[in-house]
DNA sequence: TCCGATTAGGGTAATTTGGGCG
DNA sequence: GCTGTCCAAATTACCCTAATCG
């Protein structure tokens, strides 16, 4: 059975990213506050080679869910 | 990325949220009575990193229809 | 290279939280 | 029991310019 999920294959060893605006979206936040999130240690990050930051979905996802209260 | 707003769709495993102002906007109550709401257990909602609540859109627009009928 | 949209910064308002009171 | 208001602290939203992304 093939997943149903996202149409996304990254492929192994690698990560799906997400913007700053995607991320932002999910939570219903600003972009600006999703950078406070990853300055602040709550959220992991990378940069790409100009600086900007890029977080892993997983991680995302997987806050998105905890921070529900029917968890 | 396009500015293609859309407004609905939000994606799978993702919940269109809103902010306590908006929710008690529609409800025309106090912020605080929503949060009232969802410390009774009559709302389910979301946190973000920082403890500030969102509320899905889709419990808030039922409980909404419910409210304004004679249920 | 040009171009529209997004992001990083910083700084300042506005909102939210939690408790308590009427 | 339910709601609106006051308070202080924390969090988030909006303002700007310059740089990066695609």
């Amino acid at each position: 059975m093939i997943s149903t999920e996202e149409p996304q294959s990254p492929g192994p060893g690698a990560t799906e990213l997400l913007t700053p605006a995607e991320v932002a979206k999910l939570f219903h936040v600003d972009p600006k506050t999703v950078t406070r999130w990853a300055q602040a240690g709550k959220l992991t990050y990378r940069r790409t080679l100009g600086g900007h930051r890029r977080y892993p979905r997983d991680e995302v996802m997987r806050l998105l869910q905890e921070s529900a209260d029917g968890e």
